[in-house]
DNA sequence: TTCTTAATTAGAATCATTCTAATTATTGAC
DNA sequence: GTCAATAATTAGAATGATTCTAATTAAGAA
């Protein structure tokens, strides 16, 4: 048995405890789902994760794609992530951390958080009870490379595309 | 001339500038939502705005007012503020500052930041480079009147049936 | 004016997401 | 294992915010 085989035998073992927690049922599509998100750490839309799911399972689902996603965000294995008003994307780092998004490229990267995130330097007014913030930083990823992501539009509809026609 | 009609006069003078230097011209739209949108603190959506803006001019489009919308967004006078998936809303507030979400009554109030953005507690990794902070905190108003906004859908529902039964 | 360009408008189109209703899979009791 | 009960999957329809289109109207320059 190889490493790669006990690292996912641990992942479905923690899912299935996750979703047994809230009611809800292990089946091979949501280990599959799950397995491909933190098969890469960018944070690809439910799209992305549909045309990658289906690289192996062409069986499934769109519908199926999403209420994955719903279950995963429910049991708490997986956050959602908002950029203005595209796409949610999805991501399963779930150290407390904030996003990046690149204006160039379109990535979103994770940023970790020196102290908590608690303690940042805003007056709440005492009428107001905070259960939660969220901090994102929009700029440019400057690596030479060229970034994680093509342009935008174009280099998604490509690798669409390209999965299409596989 | 009365106190009122002075701070639209400053206003309308205030947007026309800021068209003009944006390439735009000043019409009595732009102008009317504008101060509908100035007349209140709270952040409301397009749709929100569209039925004030019909209250007091009933010949005002949608359209006109996604695209007034744009423009006061194009020449920086106003912001958009993104809640998870939920309708885009619209902040005139050109401070500094950040959003409060209520989860309870679903509005969205304006906190004040006490340092500069600059200065929060986050390392940026060297390949990326930072252009602009959002900072947004959800919990709860515990307003002993109840919220600004009543249960999110109903009461934004029954505020909307009410403004087109006049 | 009159010409040019921009703004407004109604309605169609788009696109991510949610819903519906039918089918299939999983579970637990027997 | 059999069999109900319940949950999950699925295709496709419906939704809702926003954007686009193409026609009309208004504004500014000459
Ligand atoms: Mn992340
Ligand atoms: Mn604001
Ligand atoms: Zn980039
Ligand atoms: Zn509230």
């Amino acid at each position: 048995m190889s490493d790669r085989d006990h690292a996912s035998e641990a992942e479905a073992t923690e899912l299935a405890e996750r979703l047994a927690g809230s009611g809800l049922r292990m089946t091979s599509q949501r280990e599959h789902v799950f397995h491909v998100l933190r098969a890469q750490t960018d944070h690809p839309t439910a799209d992305e994760v549909y045309m990658r799911s289906k690289a192996e399972r062409s069986d499934i689902s769109m519908a199926t794609v999403y209420n994955t996603l719903d279950a995963l965000v429910k049991c708490g294995l997986v956050k959602q992530v908002n950029v203005d008003r595209a796409a949610t994307r999805y991501c399963c780092n779930m150290q407390d951390h904030c996003h990046f998004y690149c204006e160039e490229c379109g990535g979103v990267h994770d940023i970790e958080l020196s102290g908590g995130i608690r303690d940042f330097p805003i007056r709440m007014p005492r009428d107001l009870s905070a259960r939660q913030m969220d901090i994102s930083i929009r700029g440019a990823c400057r690596d030479p490379k060229g970034c994680a992501r093509k342009t935008l539009k174009e280099g998604v509809k490509a690798q669409k595309d390209s999965l299409e026609n596989e």
